[in-house]
Order: structure tokens, then C-alpha cells, then sequence
DNA sequence: AACGATTTCGGGACCGTTCCCGATAGAGAG
DNA sequence: CTCTCTATCGGGAACGGTCCCGAAATCGTT
């Protein structure tokens, strides 16, 4: 039997709708509506009052006004106004409300940063230094990833949307094919800044290494070594990261007069298992490349591993160049000839080009920033008196 | 001169104080107060005014708290009602205002995760796991690494509190000694959850692999190889998960009648410089084991690189076990025996306590779940012929 | 002393939701 | 037709800050 929570009378108590699944009633003795949930649900967590900036105000005899310039450090305060507040902030143990100051102010102060994946190092990487960065100028950082799934992208570039961050930076993933789901954020004025996976568009600035100048030096250093019959493991067609690293290999082959054979070169979807199946392919042809110049580094490792299997002799029999100095390519045997891209630079542009346009929109991020990436030679790509040293030649 | 935006009048305009930078004026015609910004700043950057549950309302000329209930799905709502909602508020394009949500309900919806570091792949995983398991159940998740040092830690924990998390799973610095500083979380009822590295104190619960089994098994394996003289590379004495792997250690040299000999035991901070320090102290040892275990894998893997500079065969010469299955482990030449975290069920482990601690405040997190680890044999821990064969071995 | 300039403070309207409390219109029962 | 229920809706007070506007107090100058 239902009592009211008011009266305390039984009858003439009537059901009245029911809000969050909870049954309510209506008293008519009273006239009072009420919900009834039948265990009072025990020592209810209270929600651990935290102290307010009317918490303060009262206690110092103030206004919140007051006390909100004292926290602030604005102008316009007493010195010693401004002390009594924060000593008595700390007292209370207050903490700024996060949210009620977004809500007013419509800024989050934070940024996100989309990256394909997390296991390779290099956006590890990326993500410590950014983070460092943002927080150097309070800005708060929320770090998703897509898988290198497109649907993936979309999802999580919703949700930091949802989650109004004030900016955004984005490396694509290997399926997407266009900006068209950025639409939102060009819209709301919300800047996005693309780096290392990107892909042209007017309104969409872009960060990234010398794809181009990085694959040409690579390619030309395996000619240099004495290699003629060089192949390519490529990246995704839709990406312009491996657009440019193609044109790199294939123009360092046309400098020095070497043949581009294009039975020699093979895509990859950047997956690890598609990685193992394109060194078999590679190996499997009756005519094979002396070397070959891999878009990225996994590519490349398990390249190294299948040529091993076989019974090559990776350097001698097989020259190989990577691309992005992944943590393992210096501990392989052979150690692998890559290409460092410059993580910090590149992470700290990143920040900085966003931030300025966060805080001034008339501050214009030029359309490209390309930075510098640089040679590390190992054994990989010694085609000559390779053989034994590799033990000296490891970076510790 | 300036004018009153007002009254148009020049005289009579009194300075009043300033705001935010900019200068206040007083009109004493009009009685009027204004601020003055000499250049009007261009085009102002409209903040794109978001959709907000009252256009919808006002669109629909019903109330915001019934668009309220229609967008929230809950009840006391007609499914026309609904529909009609649903639809305007795409067309709008309208986003929930996360903040003003978070505000009134106090939560957030959000939970913080804090690694030591994110450069070996074991946190890497973690956190992309922890984030999918986290994201299917509507909590967005905040990443922090505080880079191995206790203050970086201290203060991340700072800014997530700051950030109203809801929760946080928490792995400790090594330089990290007690847990004082999570006080504040206790105090304000927020739940903490500490994973991997760990420390014991009541109302902090732990989630671990089982590091004493995973050594003693790994110790074991060496002793069943035929190594007798096993040494050690310990881990910071203050983490519990030094502790115990040492344990493991040393129980199984005693269960198989081996003496553990203190001299073959050195410790590491877990820095990569220490590593390659630890691995030329151990070496340069006048008598030096025969066989090591280490704490993790980028210690052991130091320790290979080491020793095969020196012209050791690392398995016949010496045997060495890592722990936590690096990326480097597998292609590493010979490849490293370790022990396998079962990364997976560690974070789904810790997103479920931490979801049900924060959804009910009644559920009590068992003090500590251990979690079952794994020993992956590879080549490093191969007395007997294992020289040529490392190609075979290499899983790919 | 009178007046203007400046510093410092308080009042209160917002920001976009959620949710509690009532109200109302039909449906169904008697 | 009257009465009771129920489904559905509206009004409005929070949530905890920020910031605009005006006022009061203080200071300096003639």
C-alpha cells in the first residue's frame, strides 16, 4: 500500500505518469505529486559537496563577482582582496568547475588529436610531445583513434565534436577518401589541422614530412650502394602520403637512369597481416628486385623476416630501406635503413599552428608546412662487407 | 578623441576603470558606461551559433523540457512527439552541449587513465582497449603518461580531478612511493582503480597480471634448460611489481636447489639508458651468470644487444627471459623468450570495475584481481642447439 | 573644498541542460 | 454524465561559473 510522502494518507492516492521509470502518484488529500521508490536506496552517495565560488564569497562576505576576478587574476582587484581569496580557495580545497566555465565562456579549452593507430611509435610519439605542448598553454587534450578505419573516424571525430573541442588534429586513416565528414567542424569554425596522413583540401591546413624528398633519398642511397633493380612496397592509392613517397622512389630510379618496373612495385594496406603477405609476394616472383624501398617500416621488417626465412642474405642478396624508424627496426638483423621523420618538430608545429588559430581566427595556417626528414643508415642497405658486422653497427 | 556610443558626445567623458585590457570610458550627459576598443576587430569571429534545445523547442513551438525528454529518450513522451524532435534536431544539426549536461548532472562521463609512459606497447594496448570497452558504454576517456616521473603524475591527477572525471585507472611512475596524493579522489568519492604497477592500500584496488607466477615460471623454464647460474635485473624496489617478479625469481632458484647469489641481482630504474647500464655492469661481472631473468622485456633486450657485442651467444652462452612481450621481443635476433600480460582482459577488467564502482556506489572492487600470465618460449632461453635455427623461430 | 580620475566592488543576466512539480486533456469506468 | 486514471506536456529552478554594467570609495589636483 502506497502512503503519501507528504500526508501520510493511503487513500486517494492515484498513479500520475512516471518519469525515469519510477512510478509517481498523486496525492488528493494534499494535492501533491511524488515518486515512490520502494527500497530507499541506503546511504544515498552523497556527492561530496565540492566547495563553489559562492562557497568562498560567503565565508570572505563578498560577491561572487569578486571572487571569480580574484581566481581569474584579472584586473581590477585588491591585492589583498585577491590573497584573502586564494587562501581561502585553498582552504576549502576548491576546485574550478570545469564545465559551468566552458558553458559561459563556449570554449573547452581542449583539443583532439586523431591518429590511425597507437602500436607503431611514431604516433605515440607524436601524441607525448603534443600533449606537452597543449598543456604548456592550458589546453586540455583528448586522444582518439581510429583503428585506420574510416567508419571509426567518423565516429570518434563525432564525438570530440559532441565533446566541443576548440581544435582539432587529424592523421587519416588508410580507408578515408575524403574531407567531406570535416564538413561540420569547417562550419562551425572548429579548426582542423591534418598531419602526416593528409590529404589536400582548401580550408584544411596541413602538417607533414618530406614524403617525397625522404623516399628519393632512400631510393638513391640503394642506388648509391650499388643496387640496380630496386622495388617498391607502396602505400594506400587514396593516400597522398603514399602518392608522394611513390614519386620519390620512382624519380630517384629516373635520375640515375634506372628502369622503373612496375611488376617490381606492390600495395599494402598498412595492416600487419597484408604486410607479411606483400614480402611473399614480393619473393615469390620468378624475377625479383635486388632491393627494395618500403613505404613504411613494418613493410620492411617483415620484408627482413621473410627474405631470412628464404635464406637471403638481407643486404648482400637483398638491399632494403624503411620509412619512419619504427622501435624495432634498430634491434632487427640487419639492422634497417629508414627514414627519421621529425616527430618533435612536427608535433609541436602541429600545436602551435592550432593554438594561434584558435586564439586569433584571423591568424591564416599556411596550407602546407613540410619539414625535413633525414637518413639513418644500417646494415640493411649494404650491399658489400655486410656480412658479420652487424653486431657493431646497432644504436644503443 | 572619443566619442560616447551613446549620446555621441565628446566632452564630458570621464576614464572608468578597465576591463579585460581595454579601457573604460563614462559618459556624464547620458550617465552612460562603455569600453572602447580603438580598432573594431574585423569580421568578429561569429561563434556559429550551435543549435541548442530551445531553437528545436521554439521550431516546434513545444517546450525545451519536452524536447529534453524526446532527445533523452525517456519517458512521458509521445513517439509523434518524438519523431518530430528527432527530425528538427537533425536538420538543425543540433549537438548536445556536453558541458551544460555535465553541469546539471554532475558527471562527466568521462574517465582518466594515467600510464608511466606510452613508448613500449604494453600501455599502448592497454589503452586502446580500455577506450573501445570505455566508448561502448558511453564514457569518453582522457589519457594522461606521466612520463615516469612522481610530479608529472601528481599533476596530471591534479588536472583530471580538475576535469570532474568520474573515475580513474591509474598506473604508477616509478619514482612513485606512496599514494597520499589520490587523497583527494578518496575524499570526494571518486573512484580509483590501480592497474599493473601498483601499491597496497585499502580503498585503492588493483588489477595485475600474476608477476610472482609469471616470473617463477619463467625462472623455472631457464632452470629446466639446463642454466644453473641465473641472475636477475630487477625493477624500482618501491613497486610491488618489482617486488613480486623478484620473488618469483628467487622462489624458483629455490624450489630447484639453486643459490640465489645476490651479486647477479641488479636493479633498474626502467629508463632506457639505465637498461644498456645494467646490461654492461652485469657483463663485466669477473664472474657472471649464466642465464638472466629481467624484469621486462627492454631491459633483457639491451642485455641481447650487449652481449652479442661482446661475441656471447646469447641462448647457448647465456639465457636470457624478459617480461611483457615487447614489439621488439619477436624480431630481435635470437628472439626473446618472455611472459605475455593478458593486456586485453587487464583493461576490460579495469574499465569494468571502475563503470560499475562509478553507475553504483554500493558495488564493492575486490582489493586485487591477478590475472593469469603466459610464457611465450622463443630462442633467448635455448641452451642446446639453437644455433642457425633462430630464422625458424621467428613468429610472423 | 570641490571636482575629476581611478580603483575596487556588487548585482544580476546569461550559458544550455536536467529534472522536479504541476497541469491538462482524453480514455475508460461506473 | 461524472469520476478516475493515465499519458503527455509546460514552467521554472537549479548547476557553477563569467562578464557586463553601474556604483561607491579612494586618491590626487587645483
Amino acid at each position: 500500500m502506497i502512503k503519501c510522502t507528504k500526508c501520510n494518507e493511503v487513500s486517494g492516492i492515484a498513479r500520475a505518469g512516471q518519469v525515469r521509470g519510477k512510478q509517481r502518484y498523486h496525492c488528493k488529500h494534499c494535492n501533491y505529486y511524488f515518486t515512490f521508490q520502494s527500497p530507499p536506496p541506503g546511504k544515498k552517495s552523497s556527492p561530496a559537496h565540492h566547495a563553489t565560488i559562492l562557497d568562498i564569497a560567503h565565508k570572505l562576505k563578498i560577491s561572487k563577482s569578486t571572487v571569480s576576478r580574484a581566481l581569474r587574476n584579472s584586473a581590477d582587484i585588491n591585492q589583498e582582496t585577491r590573497d584573502a581569496v586564494l587562501k581561502m580557495a585553498q582552504e576549502l580545497n576548491y576546485v574550478p568547475n570545469y564545465f559551468a566555465s566552458s558553458l559561459v565562456r563556449r570554449k573547452s579549452y581542449s583539443i583532439g588529436i586523431v591518429v590511425p593507430e597507437l602500436i607503431t611509435n611514431f604516433f605515440s610519439q607524436f601524441i607525448i610531445i603534443a600533449q606537452k605542448a597543449a598543456s604548456l598553454a592550458g589546453y586540455e587534450v583528448v586522444i582518439c583513434h581510429s583503428n585506420e578505419s574510416f567508419s571509426n573516424e567518423v565516429d570518434v571525430l563525432k564525438r570530440l565534436f559532441a565533446y566541443q573541442v576548440d581544435g582539432v588534429l587529424l592523421s587519416l586513416s588508410s580507408e578515408t577518401k575524403s574531407l567531406d565528414h570535416l564538413q561540420v567542424y569547417s562550419d562551425a569554425g572548429v579548426p582542423v589541422v591534418l598531419f602526416n596522413r593528409v590529404k589536400n583540401k582548401p580550408g584544411f591546413p596541413t602538417v607533414l614530412a618530406d614524403d617525397y624528398h625522404g623516399a628519393f633519398i632512400g631510393t638513391e642511397h640503394l642506388v648509391k650502394n650499388g643496387y640496380r633493380n630496386i622495388g617498391h612496397i607502396g602505400g594506400p592509392g587514396n593516400l597522398q602520403i603514399s602518392k608522394n613517397r611513390f614519386r620519390g622512389y620512382r624519380d630517384a630510379l629516373t635520375k640515375h637512369g634506372l628502369e622503373y618496373n612496375p611488376n617490381w612495385t606492390i600495395y599494402h594496406d598498412l595492416s600487419q597481416a597484408d604486410a607479411c603477405k606483400c614480402a611473399k609476394t614480393l619473393l615469390d616472383k620468378s624475377s625479383r628486385p635486388d632491393a627494395v624501398f618500403a613505404v613504411n617500416d613494418p613493410a620492411a621488417i617483415y620484408l627482413i623476416i621473410e627474405a631470412k626465412k628464404r635464406g637471403l642474405h638481407v643486404g648482400p642478396d637483398l638491399g632494403i630501406v624503411g620509412f619512419s624508424n619504427d622501435s624495432r627496426s634498430e634491434v632487427i638483423e640487419p639492422s634497417l635503413t629508414t627514414l627519421q621523420q621529425p616527430i618533435e618538430q612536427m608535433a609541436e608545429t602541429c600545436i602551435h599552428l592550432l593554438l594561434n588559430k584558435i586564439k586569433d581566427d584571423r591568424f591564416a595556417i599556411p596550407p602546407t608546412t613540410v619539414l625535413k626528414t633525414t637518413l639513418i643508415e644500417r646494415c640493411s642497405s649494404k650491399k658489400e662487407g655486410a656480412r658479420g658486422k652487424e653486431f657493431k653497427s646497432l644504436i644503443v
